[in-house]
DNA sequence: ACTTTCTTGTGAAGCTTTTCACAAGCGTCT
DNA sequence: AGACGCTTGTGAAAAGCTTCACAAGAAAGT
């Protein structure tokens, strides 16, 4: 948001101006903000190009973050080709699968790695991240040779709750989890 | 989870075991269950077969749901093959794009169709769901269009918060935030 | 038939999040 | 310099969510 703004020439926002692109109210933003310090002026708004920054630093989105991908299907190579990926400091610095076709398959400057070498590259290229575009009956052991071998959070794309040390963030994407919300809230507005 | 346990053979299963599973507590199960009813056996648990179609119902998956897919790029690829999709209940009854590249394309049995046909083929087709793949710049309108037509509901892969009727549930996947997410999980880790 | 062992469903307590409401601060205009 | 219009930051109140703890019910063994 305070992006699209900068393109628009905003200086200053007002958090009523946040609220209301962000589906929420003046007062939460107000709130949420205040809990990392005070990055506003009374009377003025927020600064856009100073709360930006802040945000970044606090976010933990001034350095390069060492990803790798696993699983080179569909949904990888999706992932792959996303131009904000880069642009927002995510950096795939290896891909692998564990199947024989795709083994040595380019993918951009990328080659993409047997499976079995996971845990080294994840080692030598100091990963920090690893995306889990795998099937479901995989997830779970890929997941624990990651952690193993030094990786500190997983964006898990496989439609199960993964079990890892809780002190190693993950964050879940289910398609068909997110079709199912707005089944359900259609189906409880017919129904009252 | 229902599924694995009844592939698994299982007859019952208690609030404590769905809570291991699902990174929740037992009391939080039995607690969300219990807003829509009492689907247990005190002693036993709850029967996986009785569970599992319960919450089809109450989640409005007893019927099959028609869905466009609104945009050809990536992400509308790896959605469009996803086994799980049709098993679920969703049935992709369009593809639209605005690239004349990608129109008359076949994908399956599918013909990507253009833009401009967006509001008849939901009205011919009783389409009640959008999935949203298209870049963030095109969304809002795009959106606006759908709901016009009589769509219900919307899927929103976009990195932009769209504004809609607030009765149409909308649903948002962000990639490059969920890797935020963890970023900022690990990063606070660090600096507490 | 009675006891034991489980496990649900649920008020009540405890905790967290959101909203309210307003003093304090900043810039502008007269 | 003083009054005015805005908007933040924040205690306090309200609302919402999670956990606790236990009565009540169901099966299995004695």
């Amino acid at each position: 948001m305070l992006e699209l703004l900068q393109d628009d020439g905003g200086v200053t926002v007002s958090s009523e101006q946040l609220a209301r692109r962000g589906h929420t109210t003046a007062a939460q933003v107000r709130k949420d903000l205040s809990h990392f310090g005070s990055f506003g002026k009374r009377g003025l708004g927020y600064g856009v190009d100073e709360l930006k920054d802040r945000l970044r630093i606090i976010l933990g989105l001034d350095r390069v973050w060492r990803v790798i991908l696993i699983g080179a299907g569909r949904i990888g190579s999706a992932l792959f080709e996303y131009p904000d990926f880069k642009k927002r400091g995510y950096d795939c610095v290896a891909v692998v699968d564990s199947d024989p076709a795709k083994i040595g398959q380019k993918w951009g400057e990328r080659v993409i790695r047997p499976a079995e070498e996971l845990e080294s590259l994840i080692k030598e290229l100091h990963a920090t991240l690893v995306i889990l575009a795998v099937p479901a009956s995989a997830a779970q052991l890929v997941a624990e040779r990651s952690v193993n071998a030094g990786v500190r959070g997983i964006l898990n794309f496989a439609p199960v709750q993964i079990q890892v040390p809780e002190d190693i963030p993950v964050e879940n994407v289910n398609l068909v989890m997110e079709l199912e919300a707005l089944s359900f809230q259609i189906t409880r507005a017919l129904t009252p």
